[in-house]
DNA sequence: ATGGTGGAGCATCCA
């Protein structure tokens, strides 16, 4: 089984490149963030017709995540449980496929937080302390849960080109990385850390100051893993292409995030 | 030091 995450940067403006890279990359399982539209604008019959189950959780102009599945899904939530959120930011549900055990997907948008310090950052930090206190509940489920999406958070120095330029950025300053490392160390894996046996990777590249060209990237898109997800792990990538304006539709400019996916037994 | 790009939707805000 295939899970994908993808901040699309707006579903509707990037459409015609998302829908090339689901009939290329197939996913089982696919969420997405960033879909910048309320419920009734989401081309729902686009996944349909390729024999997507959709749930939506939109927002007008700004943030809004997806959650699409081949499998059956159930127990959707959208938010995250206990947290007054006033954007969509959290989508999760249980998919049961035929041949596999179920899986526990969260596809999340986690808050920028810039400026540092500031009310945004506030904001972002109480995101992450509500996620990790559902993120805890949900190991002591026992089963095997998938948290993945856009986390805006660069985990250690190899996950940006510059380290000492960004050291003041709500995405890497030390008190996010401690945030995230809470939630890792409650007993999740970096899975895609894992895959790429810590060889440096990104996952985004701004449209500002030629970043794609030079190279200037962060790793912001993340996949954790409770262990009974992360012992059905056998691979995972990166689908880089999709980020290159000169590979595709040459219509639509790409968005500045990859499709991340990891493959389960 | 600033602005550099892109999306939503109409003046700016957000990233």
């Amino acid at each position: 089984m295939k899970i994908a995450s993808w901040n699309v940067n707006s579903i509707n403006a990037r459409l015609p490149r998302i829908l090339d890279w689901f009939d290329a990359a197939k996913p089982d399982v696919c969420v997405l963030q960033e879909i910048k539209c309320v419920d009734e604008k989401f081309p729902v019959s686009d996944f349909e017709d390729r024999g997507y189950n959709v749930h939506v959780y939109g927002q007008k102009t700004y943030n809004g995540v997806a959650l699409l599945s081949k499998h059956p899904v159930e127990d959707v939530i959208r938010g995250v449980p206990g947290f007054d959120d006033e954007f969509s930011r959290y989508i999760e549900a249980t998919i049961t496929p035929d041949d596999a055990q179920p899986v526990r997907v969260g596809g999340l948008y986690l808050p920028n937080g810039n400026p540092a310090p500031g009310p945004k950052y506030d904001y972002k930090l109480a995101w992450m302390e509500a996620f990790e206190a559902h993120a805890r509940s949900l190991l002591n489920t026992e089963e095997a849960v998938v948290l993945t999406g856009d986390y805006n958070v660069i985990p250690e120095p190899e996950g940006v080109y510059d380290p000492r330029g960004w050291a003041d950025d709500a995405l890497f300053r030390l008190e996010t990385r401690t945030a995230f490392r809470r939630i890792l160390n409650l007993g999740y894996t970096d899975a895609l850390w894992h895959t790429h046996q810590g060889q440096p990777f990104y996952t985004f590249w701004d449209y500002q100051a030629g970043a794609w060209n030079k190279n200037n990237g962060l790793r912001i898109d993340h996949f954790l893993m409770s262990p009974q997800a992360f012992d059905r792990l056998s691979s995972g990538g990166v689908d880089k292409d999709t980020r290159d304006p000169s590979i595709g539709n040459g219509d639509v400019k790409p968005s500045d995030h990859v499709p991340v996916w990891v493959e389960m037994e």
